[in-house]
DNA sequence: GATTATACCTAACGTACGTTAGATAAGTAG
DNA sequence: CTACTTATCTAACGTACGTTAGGTATAATC
């Protein structure tokens, strides 16, 4: 018996694995060889591969989302927007991989139709939720909508640009950017 | 001997399955079996699997990005932009494809290192143009870096939202959002 | 001390992959 | 008519995949 907690290391090179080389490229034997454990102790607490990713998406990547996006306090909007994206350029290494696999399968480039709902599910749920927040700091209230849109698809790719591009931005870039759309 | 044009038969069913499934996740059983040909064909027209997704991104991908670069006009900025943006929504289903399989390339989820760096000097030609075209437009010059910066990312989160997530949008929503960030 | 549960293993199963050798049939050129 | 080229095929090679059967050693429980 050896027990050094095998199940996370398992699953810390998944994930590096599913990242650089998708689903479909990544393989059991490469991650119980970078483990250094046997094929079967992958099965032993995975059920199988398509499980490892599942677990990975829906409990890995779910906290993350769920963990950031509670860190609500609402004084100064531009202010709110900045931390968020600050946060998520801080996150560690480990927590970016994750997140980008979230993204990989938010994309369908890769997982699976389930997954995929999960996600579309909680975009659902988050939009109405800037909306709620945004609306009471604008000075014009009738481009609302397209606000929130704009400011959904600049934060989108700011994530995108942090996460899978791996580039990094100042703080004060990420004001700027955020201050001309919200004005 | 039948030949009713094979090749292009090939290319736009690997091009489906590149995008559905992605590089590891295609076989060159499926394309032959879905083109209705034997697997020896494939070989006959690609000389292998990598070549024949290298072909779609160095020739094709490429192709679309350079048609839809060159046609510059630019009368008023916002319209130019809006227009960019219609036409990349009104590429056909097959060409929008293709970009997806670009951009997921470009995003690294598929693809090799050699594909990425092209695309890497692609980008980095076309920012410099960008700056010239939206430069003279504006009010106020100081904050030019930030407003190209801003509508580069908008830019490649409206794409994506068309090419990769199949979402429409009408002209007077894409002309809405730019105008948010150009002014 | 015997029994059970846990954490691990070696070895193999069946399947599917990318690729190629080698044959064939039909047009084309001399 | 013969030789060559082009477009196609069947069959198979070697490799690698996901998964599992069945075993072993250690620790905990009765």
């Amino acid at each position: 018996m050896t027990d050094q907690d095998l199940k996370p290391i398992i699953k810390r090179i998944a994930v590096d694995n599913f990242n650089r080389n998708g689903y479909h490229g990544t393989t059991i034997r490469t991650i119980a060889s970078e483990a250094e454990c046997s094929i079967p102790m992958v099965y032993y607490y995975f059920k199988s591969k398509k499980d490892l990713f599942h677990e990975i998406i829906k409990n890995d990547y779910f906290a993350i989302l769920k963990r950031e996006a509670a860190r609500l306090d609402t004084k100064d909007i531009v202010d709110f927007y900045t931390r968020f994206i600050l946060n998520i350029m801080n996150l560690s290494e480990y927590e970016k991989k994750i997140y980008r696999l979230g993204i990989k399968v938010y994309l369908s480039f890769d997982g699976d139709e389930e997954l995929l709902a999960l996600m579309e599910a909680w975009e659902a749920s988050i939009i109405p939720r800037h909306y709620q927040l945004i609306f009471p700091h604008l000075k014009d209230p009738s481009k609302a909508e397209t606000i929130v849109r704009t400011l959904m698809h600049l934060l989108e790719n700011l994530i995108e640009s942090i996460v899978v591009k791996n580039r990094t931005m100042t703080e004060k870039e990420i004001r700027e950017e955020l201050s001309i759309v919200l004005g």
